[in-house]
DNA sequence: AAATATACTTACTAATTAGTAAGTAAAAAA
DNA sequence: TTTTTTACTTACTAATTAGTAAGTATATTT
């Protein structure tokens, strides 16, 4: 695959990350890229088309984040640091999570990227109940609700927290995570 | 005050919450309303001063509310209830929260919003904050966590799930509600 | 060596954006 | 009754936006 393509692909997510959907332009990557307007065109026509291969990388980015997980044998909880230290890391590059950036300009997404996103949400929280499910049958964790309340609970928080501490800087997210993870120990 | 100038901040708020702050335009509030472009500049100069206004209303929004809660002698869980109630209003409307909305695009906010932004993070947070370290001093809450991070949990929960219930429409909002009030039972 | 595909640039369009300056009709104040 | 204020409208500007059509230099294939 083409380098430009890819770094295209890369500001993009950083600059939803960072701006939100509706406020980035193929401008804002073509000056920074040192390129023309038309070459972002070039490889992703439209910005609908842009913003759905960005969701897509992401999606591909998880698969294979669980793939080597399941295949390094992780046990449930260390699954689930692996997972928290994603935004840990988004913390301490000052970046939002594509999931909450994308999120409240749903309603102003186009139809092909907002199947993408939706799909990207399903399958981290189906991920994410059927891990806390099988850690808590094998008493790697300890909680009192469903599954999937836990899971949209602690998925929840990671990310609006994430939000958050951009703009409260006094927020200590790695607190934020300990506790968490503190909340699901036997 | 004027009735317009009213219509126009309820308005504003409402494409905030269902497109964000960087997708609606003064064009979108004059033709629902009926009136001119100019006209909403007559009232609010600049988007600035019009999103400003906004989270400044909010902001008077929520004193009024703990002022009443105050005055009528609610105890620390009715207190968390009614706050935990204008999310689940939210949920039926189909509207994010302002701060959800907001935060997502803080840095292409301009000054005065922002400062406006920060101020109602701070005072909800520290309100919640407060709330949960005497309601467990009155042995009507029970956590292990320290106040400001369960806050900072329980805050985080309310404005992200409000976000993925309007793209997931199968999660259940007023089940999270019950999880969250559940897991700070004695 | 000729044909073709790749990776762009040049030069543009049509629509939308926030914002403004000047005018106006009606109501309120003097 | 005149003046002033309120609440707009008309008519516009300058900037930015996504997107396009046609051209070009370079590399690759035939």
């Amino acid at each position: 695959m083409s380098v430009t393509r890819e770094k295209i692909l890369e500001l993009g997510e950083n600059l939803i990350r960072t701006k939100g959907y509706n406020a980035f332009s193929y401008q804002d990557i073509s000056s920074e890229l040192g390129i023309k307007n038309a070459a972002v065109h070039y490889y992703f026509p439209s910005k609908e088309n842009l913003g759905t291969s960005i969701v897509k990388t992401n999606i591909q980015r998880f698969e294979e984040m669980v793939d080597n997980m399941v295949n390094r044998k992780f046990n449930e909880w260390q699954q689930l640091e692996t997972f928290i230290k994603i935004y840990v890391k988004s913390y301490r590059e000052h970046k939002k999570c594509l999931v909450g950036s994308l999120s409240p300009d749903y309603n102003t997404l186009n139809e092909t990227t907002k199947v993408e996103l939706k799909k990207m949400i399903e399958m981290i929280l189906k991920w994410l109940t059927e891990l806390l499910d099988r850690g808590r049958n094998n008493e790697v964790f300890a909680f009192k609700d469903a599954p999937d309340s836990k899971a949209l609970i602690i998925f929840s928080s990671l990310v609006a927290s994430l939000q958050l501490t951009g703009i409260m800087e006094k927020i200590d997210y790695k607190c934020l995570q300990q506790s968490i993870l503190d909340d699901l120990k036997p």
